[in-house]
RNA sequence: GGGAGCAUAGCUCAGCUGGGAGAGCAUCUGCCUUACAAGCAGGGGGUCAUAGGUUCGAGCCCUAUUGUUCCCACCA
């Protein structure tokens, strides 16, 4: 029990908690129907990806929500595992292949999927590992993988369920293509960024005239692909030319100059060229009209053999030609600087051409309803509230999702096709078609978004589609904590695939937390180098201190940065708590201290007042997700409270073994202590573990002892308010004697004078703290001022007036000065109560609550400035 | 073109449903007081972006303006 404890905290402890936590397996969670659910499944880090400070902020979130609720008693389930990841991997295995000079193609699909499955092996459960090192507390024995057999499951199921409801379909559109990556990828994953480009003027001849129409494009090349030209119909310049054709350069094809509102007349000449394969307005007017849709690329973004001589050539090469040789024509005009918006890859940046392909869709428009309609009940709730907005807006202007991938790492299409054209969906390969009976079937060769099992996440990792204990009992988790950065690719996805799935919401409420930047306020990147290793951090500092950073001073949803001296801070409060322990400790020793109720002294009840309220402050902003105020609340009343007052309070009372209160003294320490350990242990579970195991037998882990509660027995506001008054005059005291110089060593005698027997009797009880607190040699308290010097430095209180015969460090003209500055002082704080109080409006309408507070006030001040003008007159 | 956030001490940020402006860091002064110098005590420093409005009362609510950041969007 009374261990030796160092005289500095060493965070180097952390891993050895860990373990004997994840040995006792205090993490896991079993099925408890006596016991209320609280759940939450990780959003699912990506198996290529190595631990950043994103990931730390999140997981630690969870961790903090997790543990409290496991505290308050609920059957809490934080339900870990990694995605797949389907491009990045993808890209990185192929990456590593190249370095051996292999190419997928070299060792086809399966030969492929093998080594993916390796890398899996090897490095997928990296950042799991990493995890581990916040004191993450998930229960590991449950840990999933997107790709494991029961989320396939789980994939295959929702895939053949949506295709049969009519939600999924195979259609001919126009997708988003990266010649990069060579796969299709979602209108989410395109990053729009604004980038230096060319507007370059061109025209094209009319047939039959010796007319030309001029435009303007930002991608020549896509000329070669032109079906038509545009123009307003209401646009008088060209109404005569509606009809007649253009003479399209290169591929000599004649299109025809048609009319579309589409097209605004007041930008540029009001002329468009209409390229439907390779831009999506164009692709809407192409459909009004019936124009050919003409694709001149190739997948990995060369020109194909729609392109005539540039046939073979890069985009961007033919781009430069295609100008040159328009010039040398006379149909190059001009070419100006722009900057516009370009469509990219955000997994790996290259330009993205829209281009028409036989691509697999999820139809949007009904599935987003009961997704849209749940938040509008209230069925899900966003924290911040204002991130819902961002949810609806995506829900309501919806596009239908391409699902399908030119990739082999993922959940293949469980669609199989027939020499006769039937198509096939099913979970499991049919063995000949239905419709001819033929059994040469081959299956889709694409791979499924990664996105669409993750949506699936909350209730694929419980189970479904079977119907587990599990799923009954923990679903729908109870929350969900992310960035903002993924609603659109996670969030809505998840709620409208459980809305259709499960017919209820995926979680209840939406935890959204910011971008942890550097100390500029720059997004941390791998290009910029300006990373911060949560790792190396933890390494230094400990993980308590990581986590205390991360949670310190933000607000939901904000952004933060992240620096140093805060990390530095966050240190120096775990030691602070490590000391102040070790004392608590140092005078306990070996016994149990035991309390008597009557021995409490005011300090006692103060600092046990002050602890249960602290209980309810935290637990109310913990239920409101305020877990940076809910911190701040447990810190200030550790090291302001606890450490700087009520410690010090104490401490004659432990120097003295006579004390008949001192065994009431170390029983406070000790039960404050110990339900400030647990009101912190959610957010440092380290420190808050090793000192509480220290510090008493009872139980074998703060992880599973019950979360302090607010109650009335531990109310005590008389002594709260004797306790203040004392703070008050210490204070006082402290400040009159560094502003007068007077060296710390220097004790006085105290005078405490005051005509009110139950001020009197509260500065008679606590003098034994009262002294040394306020560098006094000896305390006297009476209620009259006859006898003590005239010129002794006075202090006025609330309810008296304490003096300190200094006597030749006192200046009395000095004295006079400073006496008369706080007369103003109070005057002023006289006068302003007092003008609020006969202000009518106020009286009758500002909350009695304030009034009284106000009138406490007047009566405060006043008897202050009474004592103060009195001291004024004796000195004369 | 829509939408959202932010603007508070030298710096980074809190400030929960409107009731006398806070923290950490930095700075200044004094302390090696037997838990902690990673500490203790004390101090300085803010027309809460600007202009209006609502209210007895506004950092907080409303309107407009300025600056700034971000998200969404098919203007070639």
């Amino acid at each position: 029990m009374s261990k030796e404890m160092a005289k500095s905290y060493d965070p180097s402890i952390e891993d050895r908690i860990y373990k004997n936590w994840l040995e006792k397996g205090y993490f896991h969670a079993e099925v408890d129907k006596s016991k209320k659910p609280f759940t939450i499944v990780i959003p699912p880090p990506n198996i290529t990806g190595t631990l950043h400070m994103g990931h730390a902020l999140d997981e630690t979130l969870q961790d903090i929500l997790i543990r409290w609720k496991r505290m308050q008693g609920y059957n809490a389930l934080w339900l870990p595992g990694t995605d797949h990841a389907a491009i990045s991997t993808e890209v990185k295995i192929v990456n590593k292949m190249r370095e051996e000079g292999i190419t997928k193609e070299d060792i086809g699909r399966e030969g492929f999927l093998k080594r993916a499955w390796e890398w899996k092996r090897e490095y997928g459960g990296t950042i799991l590992n990493q995890l581990k090192k916040l004191g993450s507390s998930c229960d590991w024995e449950r840990e999933r993988f997107t790709m494991d057999e029961g989320l396939s499951n789980a994939v295959l199921t929702v895939f053949c369920n949506l295709y049969e409801k009519g939600y999924i379909y195979q259609g001919e559109k126009l997708i988003n293509w990266c010649p990069q990556c060579q796969t299709t990828i979602s209108d989410a994953e395109v990053e729009h960024e604004d980038k230096q480009g060319s507007f370059w003027h061109i025209k094209y001849p009319i047939k039959g005239t010796d007319r030309f129409l001029e435009f303007a494009t930002t991608r020549p090349e896509t000329m070669l692909g032109d079906t038509a030209i545009a123009v307003h119909p209401d646009d008088d310049r060209y109404k005569d030319i509606v009809g007649m054709t253009c003479i399209l350069p290169f591929v000599d094809r004649e299109i025809p100059i048609i009319a579309d509102s589409y097209v605004d007349m007041e930008f540029g000449t009001g002329v468009v060229k209409i390229t439907p394969a390779h831009d999506p307005n164009d692709f809407e007017v192409g459909e009004r009209h019936g124009l050919e849709k003409i694709n001149i690329l190739n997948d990995d973004g060369t020109i194909n053999e729609n392109g005539g001589k540039f046939c073979g050539m890069d985009r961007y090469e033919a781009r430069e030609l295609i100008v040159k040789e328009l010039d040398e024509m006379g149909l190059f005009i001009k070419k100006e600087d722009i900057t516009h918006a370009v469509g990219t890859h955000d997994r790996c940046g290259s330009v993205i051409e829209p281009l028409i392909k036989k691509q697999w869709f999820v139809k949007m428009e009904e599935l987003a309803k009961p997704a849209l309609e749940a938040y509008n009940k209230g069925d899900l709730k966003f924290v911040p509230d204002r991130f819902g907005k961002i949810y609806t807006h995506w829900l309501e202007d919806i596009h239908d999702w391409c699902i399908s991938r030119q990739l082999w790492w993922g959940h293949r299409i469980p669609a199989y096709y027939c020499d006769c054209g039937e198509v096939i969906v099913s979970k499991t390969a049919p063995e000949k078609c239905p419709k001819c009976g033929g059994t040469h079937i081959v299956q889709d060769e694409d791979c499924l978004d990664t996105w669409f099992s993750s949506a699936l996440w909350p209730f694929s990792t419980l189970g479904w589609p079977e119907k587990t204990p599990e799923l009954e009992h923990f679903y729908p988790t109870s929350v969900l904590v992310t960035g903002y950065d993924i609603i659109f690719f996670w969030v809505v996805r998840m709620v409208f695939s459980a809305m259709e799935q499960m017919g209820e919401v995926p979680f209840k409420t939406v935890l959204i937390h910011g971008l942890v930047r550097d100390s500029q306020g720059r997004k941390m990147s791998k290009s910029l180098g300006n990373g911060i290793d949560p790792l190396e951090i933890i390494k230094e500092s400990g993980a308590d201190a990581l986590r205390l950073t991360l949670i310190t001073g933000n607000a939901p949803g904000n952004d933060m940065r992240f620096y140093n001296e805060r990390v530095e801070n966050s240190k120096n409060f775990a030691n602070k708590l490590w000391n102040a322990s070790r004392f608590v400790m140092m005078h306990i020793g070996d016994d149990e201290p035991k309390c008597e109720l009557s021995k409490l002294t005011s300090a006692d009840k103060w600092i046990l007042s002050k602890a249960n309220s602290l209980a309810k402050n935290v637990t109310s902003n913990l239920d409101a997700f305020e877990l940076g105020i809910a911190v701040q609340n447990v810190y200030d009343f550790i090291w302001d409270e606890y450490c700087d007052w009520y410690i010090e309070m104490v401490k004659p009372r432990l120097y003295n073994k006579d004390d008949p209160t001192r065994e009431a003294a170390l029983w406070t320490l000790k039960t404050v202590l110990i339900d400030a350990l647990k009101l912190l242990h959610p957010f440092m579970p380290f420190v808050t573990e090793e000192i509480f195991t220290s510090v008493q037998s009872d139980e074998e882990t703060i992880m599973l002892s019950k979360w302090p509660e607010y109650t009335e027995e531990r109310n005590f506001a008389s002594d709260e308010k004797a306790i203040e008054l004392m703070k008050e005059a210490i204070k006082s005291i402290r400040n009159i004697r560094s502003e007068m110089n007077v060296a710390p060593s220097k004790k006085a005698k105290v005078f405490v004078v005051s005509d009110n027997a139950e001020v009197r009797s509260i500065f008679e009880k606590g003098s034994v703290f009262f002294a040394p607190l306020a560098y006094a040699s000896e305390v006297e308290v009476r209620s009259d001022k006859q006898g003590i010097d005239d010129d002794a430095v006075s202090v006025a209180i609330h309810g008296g007036m304490i003096y300190m015969p200094f006597a030749e460090l006192v200046d009395i003209a000095k004295e006079k000065e400073r006496l008369a500055k706080e007369k103003d002082k109070l005057i002023k704080e006289v006068e302003r109560v007092e003008k609020k109080l006969s202000n009518q409006g106020f009286v009758s309408k500002a909350p009695e609550k304030v009034i009284n507070e106000e009138k406490a006030k007047l009566e405060k001040y006043s008897s202050m400035l009474k004592s103060v003008e009195e001291q004024i007159e004796r000195l004369g």
